[in-house]
DNA sequence: CTACACACGTGAGAC
DNA sequence: TGTCTCACGTGTGTA
């Protein structure tokens, strides 16, 4: 029993070729991250692009790069070619690795409850908040679609002479005063197409009402407050 | 020169212990995935739970498996216990790999124009989609607010003119409505000596207001509707 | 002590 | 051809 001691050591004193040795110096010369980088603020201090890394590295790297490396190749001497390969491969892949830590710390900077937490949970957190958020978005959106739609149905059930009474609970964005032979018609809506007015007086001319006056103000980027008054004919 | 051959094969015919060849076994019993999964649909079909992964994998698995393992620590024989946790981690460790993976397809589900890349990348659009949705949001929030604050200002101003409740022998109404450096104010009032636009303006300007658009429309025999569009100064 | 998570090096495939 | 990405097994540190 010449081998007693444990197996997991056997690379710290099996033999090496010198060029092996020498090439294992090359890839330790440029390391992944520098030697203090432990410890640090895990949370804040990058957005997007730092080069730095603010989580909590293990930073097995001065070890792992020299015991776990397959160099039991036996009597593998020369090869330059091959070695130069395997050397940036080498470098290609922890180039990689550590640009997807930083896009990882990068989602941790955009969203808000996510801290340190192991990758697989900060992605699910990730996701639940994008689901959370699109559905708020919708929502709204919904709301925004609400205040165009009630103004079509509104005229709509003037038509139908209806209910007035639906739209005047959410957003008062048709509003209308009758008096005996005449009505005032108020609309708020979204400036679109620049036909809204040529619109809404088709929909009288529509009803027999005679539009007496009428005016358009533009307020704000996108919206418009048309007024507009118009004389009743009765039969 | 009997070694002629490249060095990247060492580990193929290299001898190794009956237990060592049976643990290879033991792990490869049950593989990460299994045989039949290759070019499955990538994008759709999981929806953040699924425990297939639809990915096209590489699935370089059963060779990579046998080949890099070092199973060069020379004679290494017994020691069941070693074993059996060498094979644990190697379990474990492939299902947090794999999940995370999963985890992968799930956020490329989610987020809708996220078809098939690298994972930086994916990450990198998961992040400005993030950052476009919470914009939006914002955006839309804000929204919301204006309307809150400009039924609030219409309330405040019904409270305190008392210029139009004067004459409420019918219904002064008066409404606003604001956005970042707009108002825009509606009124309806009794037709009196003339002087209406006047004194609202009057207010106004009191009020820091610049008025750039005025409507007023007679309405009836004594009633006028008044429109004006002023921008807010904000010191 | 067990379990978990991470970074590492490495071979295989895809473009 | 070379470059890029991926899954794998492994060592190591932390809870």
């Amino acid at each position: 029993m010449e081998q007693s001691y444990s197996w997991e050591n056997w690379a710290l004193d099996k033999e090496m070729g010198e060029d092996e040795e020498e090439f294992l110096r090359d890839i330790l010369s440029k390391p992944a991250f520098s030697s203090e980088s432990e410890s640090q603020a895990p949370v804040v201090s990058c957005s997007a692009k730092s080069k730095r890394a603010p989580m909590t590295y293990i930073l097995s790297f001065d070890n792992s790069t020299i015991t776990p490396a397959p160099s039991s190749p036996p009597t593998l001497e020369a090869q330059p070619g091959k070695r130069a390969k395997r050397a940036s491969h080498i470098m290609a892949e922890r180039k990689r690795r550590q640009q997807l830590t930083q896009s990882f710390i990068a989602l941790s900077a955009t969203i808000p409850g996510l801290n340190k937490k192991d990758k697989s949970s900060m992605l699910g957190k990730a996701i639940d908040y994008v689901k959370q958020l699109q559905e708020r978005v919708t929502e709204l959106e919904q709301r925004k679609k609400r205040g165009k739609e009630s103004m079509i149905i509104l005229k709509k059930s003037e038509a139908n002479s209806e209910d007035c009474c639906r739209a005047n609970k959410m957003l008062p964005d048709v509003e209308a005063r009758v008096t005996e032979n005449e009505v005032l018609i108020e609309i708020h809506c979204e400036k679109e197409d620049g036909l809204e007015l040529i619109k809404i007086l088709d929909h009288l001319e529509n009803l027999h009402l005679c539009v007496t006056a009428s005016s358009v103000l533009p307020f704000g980027n996108s919206t418009l407050s048309i007024t507009i008054i118009a004389q009743v004919h009765i039969h």
